[in-house]
DNA sequence: AATACGGGGGA
DNA sequence: TCCCCAGTATT
């Protein structure tokens, strides 16, 4: 059973946690006018924004997980003019897009991205989160972005710049679960009185987060709703999850096997080419860990770009 | 609940 | 150096 509308849960499960009193309709009402009115003169320009297209939103949401909209923005054009529908992907390899995502990271994205166009050409557009949710590599945050986005449901999405931000104007201790997060932002999502303003609002709640309610230096000066804010002037520290060092990790050499790969003529070179080009230990070991994913495999000590074999196709998928 | 998964930007 | 970044899948 899909989930119920979440806003009526969230006053409870908000106010369970809050120091502070959570929003009645009223002041949620006025959080929204404020924040869209902040957005609607201070928002930066993003290829993505303004599109309603489905597979041009699940892209660059796809692209945007744990990687900056600054990066994100001088990719995204070209991988579009590469890849500009889930057909056109479709009928390219795996490796193709390995090629065309190289340097962007968590490579595995990129396959999954494929395998989410698969999906797509065989059964079409899933019309709600819990079925945007099953497609790979689309998780609870870029499910709700393509719903709003794309489809202009009132669903609101937690990612970094959300959560940092609710964290902070509600008074919420660290310890406030994902689900009490959600209905909050499901809460404030759902006032819009039509598809645009529900993708106003979601790029506003992130842009807000990412420009004004900084992670180091928060411009409490410039905030459209420092006012009746139990974090106003202190920099609230909202942790992100810890990760491992990433100098003379697997990821690295991972990574640089992949980028030498990608960069290669026929995307593919010899083990022993491979290994000067790449150096340093753990080369095996990313090899068997990058051939489990798909992401590279040898043949008669050749390595290559992308998994071994024919790929699956928009023929070889089924009914 | 912990890990694995890239790579770059900024202080 | 350290922290952060429009998260997801797997164990």
């Amino acid at each position: 059973m899909p989930d119920a509308p979440s806003a009526a849960r969230y006053p409870d499960r908000v106010r369970a946690h809050s120091r502070t009193d959570v929003p009645g309709h009223d002041g949620v009402a006025r959080l929204r006018r404020a924040i869209l009115g902040w957005y609607s003169g201070a928002h930066r320009g993003f290829p993505w924004r303004g599109t309603t297209d489905p597979w041009a939103v699940l892209v660059s949401e796809v692209m945007l997980q744990q990687t900056q909209a600054s990066r994100v923005s001088e990719r995204f054009p070209p991988f579009m003019a590469r890849f500009p529908t889930p057909r056109a992907m479709a009928r390219a390899a795996d490796r193709d897009v390995l090629v065309a995502w190289s340097g962007l990271g968590y490579n595995r994205r990129a396959l999954a991205l494929r395998r989410t166009a698969l999906a797509v050409e065989a059964s079409g557009w899933p019309s709600d989160v819990a079925g945007l949710e099953r497609l790979p590599g689309v998780g609870p945050y870029t499910a709700r972005a393509v719903a709003a986005l794309a489809f202009g449901q009132p669903v609101g999405a937690v990612d970094t710049n959300v959560r940092r931000w609710l964290v902070r104007r509600f008074g919420l201790p660290p310890g406030t679960p994902p689900r009490a997060l959600q209905a909050l932002a499901d809460c404030l999502a759902a006032p819009a009185t039509d598809a645009a303003q529900a993708a106003d609002w979601m790029h506003a709640s992130m842009e807000f987060g990412a420009r004004v309610c900084r992670a180091r230096a928060p411009r409490c000066g410039a905030c459209p709703v420092t006012a009746g804010c139990p974090s106003r002037e202190l920099a609230v520290h909202v942790p992100v999850a810890r990760r491992a060092p990433f100098a003379g990790s697997v990821r690295a050499t991972r990574g640089a096997i992949l980028r030498q790969l990608a960069r290669a003529p026929g995307h593919s070179l010899t083990a022993a080419r491979l290994g000067s080009l790449v150096g340093g230990g753990g080369l095996e070991r990313a090899m068997v860990a990058l051939e489990r994913d798909g992401l590279a495999h040898r043949a008669d000590g050749v390595v290559h770009l992308g998994p071994p074999g024919p790929t699956a196709t928009l023929a070889t998928i089924g009914p």
